[in-house]
DNA sequence: CAAAATTCAATTGTACGCAAATTAATTTTG
DNA sequence: CAAAATTAATTTGCGTACAATTGAATTTTG
């Protein structure tokens, strides 16, 4: 009894490998977009997260900052100072809801709405980046978004 | 002419939308994997970032922050401050290399080490929460290594 | 073998990402 | 209708991430 079963009799030691978590896994590609995407954006001055809250703007144009942050996933707390550097880029406007004055309105600007047409240039390069058929990866994505789901659904089920 | 084919004839609009960018999808996984550790960690006084270090150390003891590095794809400017606090709070002890002063050696404490058995329960949480199996998971995780190296090997070729 | 180049870790500066506290506006309720 | 509760955005503080710089140690090379 040197090596297994002094914490459990079900998993092994392997179970730990940095190689063997899905996490890590997870964790690991969304660095190499990062990465992948880095180049195509620096010619407009975007980060990524910058250029998600575009592609949801291009989407549904004036949204307040809450619903952008549903949308991707952000608190106020991160689009909040993001959103001013993207206004001081020049992409966005921001202005508070006159019927509402808590909310702040977020819109595109011309130029903003210019870089639409420069997307799918990103589009592409990302897509031969990612070297997988649209097929493929459609079908990551449906499973990525059915995990997330689940790991968001929280602990109340087993 | 009013809606689309104004860029390309190949393009559809709704292939800008969010739901349907594969790298959104491993974003949003990746950040709701770090939501699911977070009560797992917080007990620990632990970082995701900070228990991948402790994982890479648990499989190899006695790392430099290069060597650390490229386990985990994280580079010195960010490990260097993330091991300073695993050392503070008692997890790994850093010495310089007697024999190469440049390096640093990253060795786990007995609290480190001891760590390890709980780790085996963070494994268990994270596989609930999760949900799905084993074999399913590994299919996952190959599915996004394969992705990563792919995603990794850069804009060289098409 | 000494100067130049390289390597490694740490530091600096910018930008997420999130929790918690703050402030202002709106809604609810006593 | 005024006090209490709620909501939305901002701010603050801490911890990644990463590019670029720095400084010390080692290797290479003239």
């Amino acid at each position: 009894m040197a090596n297994k079963a002094v914490h459990s009799d079900t998993i092994p030691e392997e179970a730990l490998a940095l190689g063997k978590q899905l996490c890590f896994a997870v964790y690991s590609a969304a660095h190499a977009f990062n990465r992948a995407y880095k180049p195509l954006l620096d010619r407009f001055g975007l980060t990524y997260p910058q250029y998600l809250v575009l592609l949801a703007l291009w989407q549904q144009d004036e949204m307040t900052v809450k619903r952008i942050g549903e949308e991707i996933g952000l608190d106020s707390g991160t689009l909040s100072p993001l959103l001013k550097r993207l206004e001081a880029a020049g992409y966005v406007g921001r202005q508070r809801d006159p019927s509402d004055e808590r909310q702040v309105i977020v819109r595109l600007t011309d130029k903003g709405q210019d870089l639409k047409n420069e997307a799918f240039g990103i589009l592409v390069g990302i897509s031969k980046a990612s070297g997988c058929s649209l097929k493929q990866a459609e079908d990551i994505r449906e499973t990525l978004h059915q995990l997330t789901r689940q790991l968001n659904a929280g602990p109340g089920e087993d």
